[in-house]
DNA sequence: TTATTAAAAGACAAAAAGGTCTTTTGGTAA
DNA sequence: TTACCAAAAGACCTTTTTGTCTTTTAATAA
């Protein structure tokens, strides 16, 4: 579904929403041994997002990742779209460059609801609600033994 | 949404199919202009096909690949698999390896119904009902200019 | 003002996906 | 029975994705 570097940031963006909501800036490896990334990878994911605006971070002691309170949630479909720039599930599952009612593949005429409820499903969800999500019902970022 | 492989192999067998309804077997040269793939990859791709039963094939002279007209059809989830080995869909979006009802990760509530509806298209859907769908709706595998 | 801490920057590397090309093998037809 | 044709096999290459590591920069606290 996701690339790898969607779904760590996925993760690691709603754990460190959490962390925030107990006042708390987990730092790279924190994150990485809570969502189980690869360390490094995560920090330069983390690093990117940075970059993109979608997180803060302080450097030095008592330093790590956190969300600026005064910016509005991000929707994920905003997430996909930096780290892998619009393509996904918004392109025909036949690799026809311009495919549409007039020029259809022959699953276009299928495939365009299931495109039209994922596109609705990453543009209502948040980080945020994702987050909060997780907080209410007490689910896990990782797998879990039972 | 699908891989190249995946996309190269359903536009060529597709029109393989159509070829074989008026009695011609295309080879990989054709193939390839035809749907506008790499000709050293198309028949990379159609060579794993043969070996995998999905087409016949014949050297020579007036060869080329053709459908065994004693093998079922196709369900094109029978060929993603073959391409990219049953992941895509089937997994969870934020990469948990065991993502279900008892561990859901915050998507899987709203993301199963679209996966499932994913399955059942792929599920139901063969080569020979998208080739039939083309040639009776005069689709086109390419670009077209209007 | 120095030691320590943690992110930023960026080089580097392994693996997978995507693609190209040459040689070999097995058919067909003259 | 030879010449030719087209797929099979497999080596090789490029790009993208995924991941690792070292050095630099900036903040904090003693």
């Amino acid at each position: 579904m996701f690339n790898k570097e969607t779904e760590y940031a996925l993760r690691g963006l709603i754990y460190i929403k959490l962390q925030n909501l107990k006042e708390r800036r987990p730092g790279t490896s924190e994150v990485a041994k809570e969502i189980e990334a690869p360390p490094f990878f995560i920090a330069k994911i983390l690093q990117r997002l940075v970059r993109f605006g979608f997180l803060k971070s302080l450097k030095g002691k008592g330093g790590g990742f956190f969300f600026d309170p005064d910016k509005p949630d991000i929707p994920i479909i905003k997430l996909i779209s930096a780290t892998e720039g619009n393509r996904s599930f918004s392109g025909c599952s036949f690799g026809l460059k311009q495919c549409d009612s007039n020029n259809p593949c022959p699953l276009h005429e299928k495939y365009v609801p299931i495109k039209e409820a994922l596109n609705k499903l990453i543009t209502e969800e948040t980080i945020q609600s994702l987050a909060e999500k997780v907080y209410k019902e007490g689910l896990s970022l990782i797998e879990v033994m039972k």
